[in-house]
DNA sequence: CGGAACCGTGACAAATTCGTTACAGTTTCA
DNA sequence: TGAAACTGTAACGAATTTGTCACGGTTCCG
């Protein structure tokens, strides 16, 4: 959500919070625009007044950047004027909330546009840097290069992606990733990840071995 | 549990501690919200109205502050009408139990709100001043600075943290930490937690020797 | 006060973990 | 069918972790 009124921005990522969204906030329009490249969110919420760069400017970024043209746009603002509105759908709004909203109007309106895009526009796809991964296209590419990995390299690195963050014991692996029931002596993870982190070269510093723990993928590089 | 009648704070207390429960009481928001802080009580009972800073005001704040934002709140007050509900509810109170109440009524809730909380919601990420500790994600900081521990002494600190301010014996670590089954003489647990200590530097002071008993993690520090 | 128990500390060696290489069986595909 | 790719296992060794021992300072208690 971007929005430069911090009662709002807490109020609103509250009430999706709850709803069982995660969220992140901007403050202004360049925050947002970093963000959204980077993050990759499934919805914005942009508020139309903006410090410096107003909220119309932002979508218009948004709409021509190929990273983030597909990300569903819902407007907020207190500008009532049909032209407002018309002009903001046409830079690329996906919807338009009028301010003052109910939290809970707006959070019902941010489900059923997910809902929406559950379907075929799923979130896939990751952005890490140099590194970009598309599930359902079963693409992955480092600096533009596409990398060729084998099914179960490839199920491994999604997987740990999906857990951004989490330790996966070779147990979980095990269990999650080569659907292994039971708890074997192998040390075949080991040799999947070593063959992953060879392939992907030196991005494969987000792959980190957490020593008697076992494996995580590292969101940023410190 | 926060509330001003002193009455009402001995009953509750005392049926709570009849019923296995510790417990500490607040008479203010403002005292509320540092013992919530330094305490990270399981619950919070918490009367809608308090001298000063209301109980909704205090719902807010607690909400939003990460050390105390996962605490389940149960709102008591005499106040009836839906808004009220329905706005405390909104700001993150978790359950709502109108006065007068019967003591035995509100130990059999606080009962069920903890056995709920007993399972797929257990606290994974813990803040002590320049400490923090996230469990899932097996990352400790100190002053945002990442603190590389080894599997076992990571078990030992999250095992501490999670008994806070308990007195663990060195055969109860033994047992928990190193999952031994039976006693055996050994200095291996003083070693761990020296290193651990050598690790986290001036926090360290969290790690409280008891001697002749034990080891502690204290929540604060005098 | 002195002795015993306790615990922090430094040093060392054994144990464990995991990256790496090599190999062989299985699967896939032209 | 045969070659290439994929997958899992075994063995080796480097690095790290772990546990033990001995010493001495601190605390407690008779």
């Amino acid at each position: 959500m971007v929005d430069d009124e911090p009662d709002v921005l807490d109020l609103v990522t509250y009430n999706l919070g709850q709803a069982g969204f995660q969220t992140d906030t901007a403050v202004d329009g360049a925050e947002a625009l970093r963000k959204a490249r980077s993050i990759n969110p499934d919805l914005i919420l942009l508020d139309l007044m903006l410090p410096e760069m107003d909220g119309l400017e932002v979508c218009k970024l948004l709409r021509r950047d190929p990273k983030t043209s597909a990300i569903p746009i819902i407007m907020l603002t207190a500008r009532a004027s049909e032209i407002d509105r018309i002009l903001g759908l046409e830079l690329g709004a996906t919807d338009y909330v009028p301010k003052p909203f109910s939290p809970r109007e707006l959070v019902l309106r941010v489900k059923k546009r997910l809902e929406q895009n559950a379907g075929p526009q799923a979130k896939t796809a990751f952005i890490f840097g140099p590194l970009n991964v598309d599930v359902s296209r079963h693409l992955v590419t480092v600096k533009g290069k596409r990398i060729e990995l084998t099914a179960t390299e490839f199920k491994l690195l999604t997987l740990l992606i999906q857990r951004i963050g989490h330790v996966q014991s070779r147990d979980q692996l095990l269990r999650d990733v080569w659907e292994y029931e039971s708890h074997i002596d192998t040390r075949t993870v080991d040799t999947h990840m070593r063959r992953l982190r060879e392939k992907l070269g030196p991005v494969s510093k987000h792959l980190d071995t957490v020593r008697g723990v076992g494996y995580r993928f590292l969101a940023e590089l410190n």
